[in-house]
DNA sequence: CCCGGAATAC
DNA sequence: GTATTCCGGG
């Protein structure tokens, strides 16, 4: 199978299995040769497609549709306004929108990995390339789903090549010549996935070791072909199993989608060298019935000549880092949900893995600033930046705003790296900002630290009076003193308690959720909001890999509960801990309503079926001052 | 240009 | 479901 399935739907999707718009979009745009027919331009995610013509050629020619103009190329593109993947920018012809961090992840897996690219005004080039978070693919629900944090898969040899650093497009004077696989190659380096999934779709994270293990193989396998998105499919021994995380049967392991057919030419390699869109050929296209010539473009330069997604994944990388740290972080949140710890990027043997030279963008255009700003990743500096959000936060001290955590590294503030948060005066404003809240907790731990170190100095010698955040903060540096005197358990010798943030945005809430015991998870139950997950692994009601809730349906809501949140979970069996999930404290982000998609049709639920909600998991805010209150 | 309904194809 | 194809209307 092919690396690119990713971006082709599913079979849930019978006939959409093609790619989408939005994919080729991103694939265009992170062409350098395309880019004076459509690029990255003005806000984050925005775009400008200047040659709307020739956008459109491109377009259907990878549709076989050669009537395609940008007519019907820009309804495809409204279309995508009530499922928010996009929205126009006002006032601004030809130009768009991505909502990267709401709909990426939504309906596609996260990308592995280590991609030069680091996207649209991607903020934390740095921070990214600090803490390089290689992300297994993974259906996106899982992200948007707090169900739970998963064990931080483990490191593994380290093989992280440099990668050419990229400003922006319009700093585009070197470009990644086709055969050019260092992206790849780091993807594949990336054997070290600490990625988080939620114990609620467990399963998923079997699909991450197989993944794991994809990527690993791929890593050494000597392949002009990029690291599989999806990795090919793979038999996972237990032996391989790094984390030892469980071993269950894996002869459901996942497996990329079969190709039909009737959709696509079924020819072995025929995905993997799918890009040159051999269904195209009026020989294939046999259900449409359409005859027609056309003239494809086989040269060096097409988007049709290459991998196509193997630049799209890059694309996409930089967003799923932002949106899987998000959900990561949530994740985290949750495993690290009273008493428990999360693990930190650390590698096996203690130490830090510290990416190299992973070199951001390769042709994302920056931020203005970004451009100018200092790009070694060696001699990466974390800024603290305190934004006034914060400053507000921690002087409205309203206890309530926060999420309490127990053993909470302190996050003493927002961090921000050089070069990646936007001046004061930018025009970005709020919104930008609160995109980006999840620069802050993508730094590495160590960052975090220095950090650390400068809250505990600062907050020597303070007392209760202050908000519960920092007292979070102080607890957490004397546990570390003495961690002994925990109830929750040190931390093991290479764990380092995770960091999260002890408030909540303005558009999080907390909600606690009991996920629902992977025993009694049927595969029926993961079709809810996304197929993907599902989908991918068919997994028979029989199975005795235990499938995990995807879906609100799969979560039993439930107070507050001090009892089962406060023995921890550290003494448990793992296996235990995933049958009988403790009720977690999930943050949530909440809905917000930047551009309201607003239901006049008519069809409601064609309505509804364009709207994806982005939170699975809604609530009113729990206060959980009182379960840490004692301190 | 841009929008979105409607019908239709796949 | 995801477009594609039309198209009336702003």
């Amino acid at each position: 199978m092919s690396e690119q399935e990713w971006a082709y739907k599913s079979e849930s999707s019978p006939g959409s299995r093609q790619i989408q718009l939005w994919h080729f979009i991103l694939e265009l745009l992170q062409k350098e040769e395309f880019r004076d027919v459509i690029a990255w331009q003005g806000d984050y995610g925005e775009f400008v497609i200047k040659d709307p013509d020739e956008v459109a050629r491109l377009w259907g020619m990878r549709k076989c549709k050669p009537h395609m103009n940008y007519d019907k190329l820009s309804r495809a593109l409204r279309y995508y306004y009530n499922k928010r993947i996009l929205h126009k920018t006002k006032g601004k012809r030809f130009t768009y929108k991505f909502n990267f961090n709401k709909l990426i992840l939504v309906n596609y897996p996260v990308l592995d990995v280590d991609c030069g690219y680091y996207g649209p005004h991607f903020p934390t080039c740095e921070a990214a390339m600090q803490y390089p978070r290689p992300m297994p693919t993974l259906p996106s629900n899982v992200m948007m789903m707090d169900g739970a944090a998963a064990p931080i898969p483990p490191t593994a040899p380290q093989a992280v090549p440099a990668r050419r650093p990229r400003g922006s497009v319009s700093d585009s004077s070197e470009e990644s010549a086709p055969g050019d696989h260092t992206a790849e190659d780091g993807a594949a380096a990336h054997a070290r996935l600490h990625y988080n999934h939620t114990m609620l779709q467990a399963h998923m994270y079997d699909r991450h070791l197989q993944m794991q293990e994809a990527q690993q193989q791929s890593m050494f396998r000597p392949s002009h072909r990029p690291p599989c998105l999806i990795p090919e499919p793979l038999r996972l021994g237990p032996a391989s199993d790094p984390m030892a995380f469980h071993q269950l049967p894996r002869d459901h392991a996942f497996q990329p989608p079969k190709i039909h057919s009737e959709s696509l030419p079924s020819t072995p390699s025929s995905l993997s060298d799918y890009s040159s869109s051999p269904q195209c050929s009026p020989m294939f296209d046999t259900a449409s019935g359409t005859r027609f010539s056309f003239n494809f473009n086989f040269n060096t330069g097409s988007p049709f000549d290459r991998k196509p997604h193997q630049d799209l994944r890059s694309a996409f990388t930089t967003h799923v880092r932002v949106s899987s740290v998000d959900g990561e972080d949530k994740a985290r949140l949750q495993e690290v949900s009273p008493g428990r710890l999360t693990i930190d990027p650390t590698m096996k043997d203690g130490r830090r893995e510290r990416s190299p030279g992973r070199i951001p963008g390769l042709l994302s255009p920056p931020r203005p600033m970004e451009r100018v700003r200092s790009r070694s990743p060696q001699r990466f500096v974390p800024k603290v930046v305190k934004t006034e959000e914060e400053d507000e936060k921690y002087t409205r001290g309203s206890s309530s705003q926060y999420l309490a955590v127990p053993r909470l590294l302190p996050m003493a503030r927002r961090h921000s790296v050089d070069g990646c948060i936007p001046s004061e005066n930018s025009e970005e404003g709020a919104r930008d900002r609160r995109q980006r809240w999840s620069v802050s907790d993508m730094l590495p731990d160590t960052v975090k630290a220095v950090d650390q170190e400068s809250a505990q100095t600062d907050e020597e010698g303070k007392d209760k009076s202050i908000p519960i955040k920092l007292r979070f903060k102080r607890k957490y540096s004397q546990s570390q003193e003495q961690p002994e005197g925990q109830d929750a358990p040190a931390p093991a010798a290479a764990e380092t308690a995770r960091v999260v943030r002890p408030w909540l945005d303005d558009d999080e809430r907390v909600t606690t959720v009991r996920p629902r015991p992977r025993a009694f998870s049927t595969p029926a139950e993961l079709s809810n909001q996304n197929s993907s997950a599902a989908q991918q692994e068919k997994l028979p009601p029989t199975s005795t890999a235990p499938s995990a809730a995807s879906s609100m349906g799969d979560l039993r809501r439930e107070g507050s509960r001090e009892d089962s949140i406060q023995q921890g979970d550290a003494a448990r069996p793992r296996a235990d801990r995933r049958k009988n999930p403790h009720p977690l404290h999930v943050r949530v982000k909440v809905e917000q309503e930047d551009e309201p998609a607003t239901p006049s049709s008519r069809n409601l639920a064609h309505h509804v079926r364009h709207y994806q909600p982005q939170i699975l998991i809604k609530e009113e805010p729990e206060d959980l001052d009182d379960v840490f209150a004692s301190e």
